[in-house]
DNA sequence: GATACATTTTAATACTTGTTAAAATATTTG
DNA sequence: CAAATATTTTAACAAGTATTAAAATGTATC
C-alpha cells in the first residue's frame, strides 16, 4: 500500500505553489518561459495569446517571484525572468494525462 | 524546441484543477484517498492530521466533487468519496521532486 | 538634466474563497 | 414514528486575490 504521507508544512508549501500558479496567465508565462532561458517583460508580454496588461503582468510576475517559481535579474532598463526550477514544468505532463483537462 | 502550447482553454481547466486543490487539507485528503478505493467522510475526518470540522470537510469534498476531482457514491447513511482519476496523484511525485518543497 | 523607455508600486475596488455555526436533510434503528 | 447517526446546506462574515488605472522608479540616451 502506497503510504506517502507529508508532512503538513510540506503540504502547506505544495498548496503554496500550486496556488501561486493556478491561473490561467500564469501557466501560460510558464509554458512561454520553458522555451527560453530568460525573456524580459516585454517580450514575455509579445508572446502572451492571452490578453495581459503591462501592469497586470508584473502582478503575476512578482507574486511568481516571491513565491521561488521565477527569478529575476535585472540589465539595464530591462528586467529578464526565468524559471527557478524547472521540475516544476512536470506539472503539465502531468495535467495533459489527466481526464479531466 | 518544446513548444508546449496548450489551447487558452485548456490553460483555463489546468488552472481551474490545481486552483481547486490547492488547499493543504484538500491535498491531505487526496493523500489519504490514495491508498483506499473509497472512504466515507467520518472515516476520511479520522485520519487526517490536519484538524477540520466535519462541515469544513463536507465543504472541501463537494467542492472537489464539483470540479470532478472526486466521486461519491451514497450507501445508506454514509457517502463514499473517491478519487476520480488517479492520475492527478503524480502531481505529489512532481512536487517532490522540485526544490521549492 | 530633460526625455523616453521599461517596469514596478500603490491604492481602490471587485471578486472569490475560507471559515464558522446552526439548521436542514436523509437514512437507519428501536 | 421518534431518536440517533451521517452528511449537507445555508448564511454571514473574514480573509485573500484579481484587476485596473495612475503615479512612481530606475536606467539610458540625447
Amino acid at each position: 500500500m502506497i503510504k506517502r504521507k507529508l508532512s503538513a508544512s510540506k503540504l502547506k508549501k505544495v498548496a503554496n505553489i500550486l496556488k501561486t500558479i493556478s491561473h490561467p496567465v500564469k501557466l501560460e508565462i510558464l509554458e512561454i518561459l520553458e522555451q527560453f532561458i530568460e525573456l524580459d517583460v516585454t517580450t514575455i508580454r509579445e508572446k502572451l495569446k492571452m490578453k495581459c496588461e503591462i501592469s497586470m503582468l508584473s502582478h503575476h510576475l512578482s507574486k511568481m517571484k516571491d513565491n521561488g517559481i521565477l527569478m529575476s535579474d535585472k540589465k539595464g532598463k530591462q528586467v529578464f525572468y526565468s524559471i527557478s526550477d524547472r521540475n516544476i514544468l512536470k506539472i503539465f505532463e502531468c495535467m495533459e494525462n489527466c481526464s479531466l483537462v
